[in-house]
RNA sequence: ACGGGUGUAGCUCAAUUGGUAGAGUGACGGUCUCCAAAACCGUAGGUUGCGGGUUCGAUUCCUGCCGCCCGUG
């Protein structure tokens, strides 16, 4: 096999505008291998992480350090206040512009991150049925639905709601046999705002033009070894300070139940606070749920098709891409 | 050492008057096109500490041993 330069893989695969996407676990090392990856072509890094978006919220999400993030230029990292709504969706309108911006200068996207529907939201397209999710009013109009629902959920009941999607959208119904209250909520949430079934709209509307094709990887490692490093981190943050962050974040006035905090490593640590838990019953707790996150994430990725699942080495990386 | 208690799924516990064991949690697997580090669904684990006895049948009653806990020495 003929080995390209990385200047000649840098060439072609902005040719072919393809974005490089490293998914996977959580503390699978997706910060390293990317910045290793910065030193060979000519990237900015794009980041797919749904709690990383968030300001102040720094070691509880594993961010890349400000040293890392001074090596390359990362986007989507620290652009949120914990405060505001953020989606899937948006997200991806967002990142869209950011990667045609990217492959205008010449930068070759690299996508990293955990949160596997935000990255296929962004590589693969949701439909797009023409409403703007920038727009203030239809963005309270949907919370205003959404909050109603949740009433209506707390005062009858899932079956009561599952029965009205079987009425409204039978086909979304048959999806969510398992009753899930979100998706169950958010299949009429559809219906009300726009008046059809979501169901329908999944076949009505075309995804958003995407001009760019993903190559995907994902770390691969030993399920008791991804386990161990993800412990080893879990004790990292706590001696990196990260019940001093949470009570900062609480001094800030952010609330608990902001869906920013809905967090692994966040939540156990209120729980701390409170004394409802001790110290290594929270290291504990966090190390689990951040296992079981992990273990949810590679369930996600191992139904991507087309994902090549690699070490820890970026010319192994390097190389896939040249083929 | 003596008295009392206890020993059931990896962990915490349940099992009506004796009818060959359940739940939570964890583990494992999966779902999900816009709250996704969210929200859900499913599966597998137990010769009920060990031995003996009573009984058609014992986790449940009797007994010996072992372990653990509490109290008294």
């Amino acid at each position: 096999m003929n080995k390209l330069t990385n200047s000649e893989l840098a060439e072609k695969l902005l040719s072919e505008r393809k974005v490089i996407v490293i998914g996977g676990a959580t503390a699978s090392g997706k910060t390293g291998l990317s910045i290793a990856l910065s030193q060979e072509l000519p990237i900015e890094i794009v980041s797919a992480d749904s709690r990383q978006f968030y300001k102040y919220m720094d070691i509880g999400t594993a961010k890349p350090t400000a040293e890392e993030r001074s090596i390359v230029k990362h986007h989507f990292i620290d652009n949120l206040d914990p405060r505001e709504y953020f989606s899937a969706g948006k997200y991806a309108n967002e990142a869209r512009n950011t990667l045609n911006a990217l492959f205008e200068a010449g930068k070759i996207p690299l996508i990293v991150g955990g949160s596997g529907l935000y990255i296929q939201a962004l590589c693969e397209g949701f439909f797009d049925d023409g409403t703007d999710d920038a727009d203030p009013d239809k963005a309270s109009e949907l919370m205003a639905i959404r909050n109603q629902i949740e009433l209506e959920l707390a005062e009858k009941g899932i079956e009561t709601l599952y029965s009205e999607l079987m009425a409204i959208d039978s086909e979304s119904a048959m999806l969510y046999k398992d009753k899930n209250p979100r998706r169950i909520a958010r299949a009429i949430e559809y219906y009300r705002a726009n008046g059809i079934p979501i169901s329908r709209a999944k076949k009505q509307y075309k995804v958003a033009e995407i001009n760019y094709k993903p190559a995907y990887f994902a770390i691969d490692w030993q399920r008791e070894v991804l386990y161990n490093r993800i412990n080893q981190r879990t004790l990292q943050m706590w001696e990196d300070g990260l019940l001093a962050e949470t009570e900062k974040l609480l001094k800030m006035g952010y609330e608990r139940e902001l869906n920013s905090l809905n967090t692994v490593g966040y939540k156990e640590v209120f729980d701390y606070i409170d004394g409802k838990e001790s110290k290594d019953r929270t290291i504990e707790l966090i190390a689990q749920h951040t296992r079981n996150y992990a273990k949810r994430q590679i369930t996600w990725f191992k139904r991507i098709e087309s994902l090549k699942w690699v070490e820890y080495d970026v010319v192994a990386v390097l190389s896939a891409l040249s083929e």
